[in-house]
DNA sequence: TTTGCACCAAATGTATACATAAAGTATCCA
DNA sequence: TGGATACTTTATGTATACATTTGGTGCAAA
């Protein structure tokens, strides 16, 4: 064992998930292709009992389906589907937010929203902004939302975010953004940082339909850019889009 | 094998998880208890493979939760993660109400909802309503429930409504319901039929915007229902308010 | 040339064997 | 007598062996 040098404290089928997620998600397996059980030993070094655990975890998670005669593959997307999970998204995280709001988070809690907030801000504010920059905010819009969700102290909504999360999350990983589509995408980050400043505002002061209102606005408009993007795809393909958007 | 007479169709790991689950649901464990292994082996009369499947997939449908040093525990939840989670599922039916107005449903598509509405009636309308009565509409009920969210025609959706409803509709199973309480719960039943059928109306006249109110109005009425209950134990046990109240 | 049947190969589902870590117990020392 | 340590036992995590089913290929017959 311990053949791959790294991963050495987290169990099998932790590294097993991870490793196979990163696959599928970086888009080395396309959408719909079979994956084999003996192609997931080679590629995360583990045997097949901790392999088979991953798949089915993954399978839970949205990210592969099973195939009736056996198996699974990597699932398949319709352009509608992800549009919905945008709406979805938005939809849990309204009520997160009034949730928040509702019951009464301290300003200690905000705190590490609004940190979050004013690192975006420093990144969004060059111009014209970097290549690294826009990477840097994926991760950072990430984190906000997570924040949000758990401010939420509500652990089955939480719980219900994290799974909502994983599609329009999944594509950023790997994805490259074209140099021409960075103003474009810089304004609707600027956007987006508006909107999250007025939920934050929203929850500090208590004001509950408020801030769900905003979050689920704040979705609806992603999920139009996004319509829009795609029709006319001519900077903007759909993993980009997807990066760009979904993560608002 | 097959020493166990029935279930051969079906393979060894869903047969686990459907025992398993049935067993965690009608309280043969309670939350908290640990779940061995060879405990499940002996229930599920599968091998340990197959029952490990189960328990992953359990746990990934909420019923279960990992424990640190290994192994599965029934997973215990706070009154106000039932809150919670009934205005959840309330929030996402209230979306797939709007989903299907929106989208515009048939006439036909609607006739398998309504035809369910009209043999709830039928069994509500009695007058004092019986036990038999009652556990028939829990389960027309939790059918009008997965119909309504077929209608949105978003898988995501109805994949998320699904997990949403594994908890509000974990307890039923198994519950007995006191006798006092039926003419009460009668009451609560009228009122939730009231709501479904506007419900469906406002689907049908693709009002997307009164379909979603509906529902979300619905859920909290039921949230404040329980909480009632809850506060107040006369004759309202935990499970049977829970099989009452949130299949509501 | 095409269709159908049979056989073969490969992959999944299941069972079990093995290793490691956790928990409980007993014994010994303070 | 109480506490700590070592040992034993048990249960989980992992690996692998076995069986069954699926899908493909080849041969034969129409």
């Amino acid at each position: 064992m311990a053949e791959r040098e790294a991963e050495r404290s987290v169990s099998q089928t932790v590294h097993a998930q991870l490793a196979l997620r990163e696959l599928i998600v970086s888009g080395g397996l396309r959408p719909g292709e079979r994956i084999s059980e003996l192609q997931a030993v080679e590629v995360t070094g583990v045997s097949r009992t901790p392999v088979r655990m991953a798949l089915v975890r993954l399978e839970e998670e949205g990210l592969l389906e099973a195939i009736p005669s056996g198996g699974f593959m990597v699932k398949a997307f319709s352009e509608r589907d992800i549009l919905d999970s945008i709406e979805l998204r938005g939809t849990l995280e309204g009520l997160a937010a009034r949730f928040a709001a509702e019951r009464g988070v301290s300003s200690r809690d905000l705190e590490p929203l609004k940190q979050c907030l004013d690192e975006i801000d420093g990144l969004v504010r060059q111009e014209p902004i970097s290549m690294e920059a826009f990477s840097s905010y994926v991760a950072l819009n990430a984190r906000f939302h997570v924040l949000l969700a758990e401010l939420s102290r509500s652990p089955p909504l939480i719980r219900q975010i994290d799974r909502a999360s994983a599609l329009p999350f999944a594509s950023p990983s790997g994805f490259v953004m074209a140099q021409s589509a960075l103003p474009e995408a810089r304004q609707i980050l600027l956007i987006a940082q508006d909107h999250h400043r007025v939920v934050v505002d929203a929850i500090e002061n208590r004001e509950g339909a408020r801030a769900e209102a905003i979050m689920r606005e704040h979705a609806r408009l992603a999920a139009r850019n996004l319509r829009l993007a795609l029709r006319n795809r001519t900077h903007l393909d759909l993993l980009p889009a997807l990066a760009l958007i979904s993560t608002g």
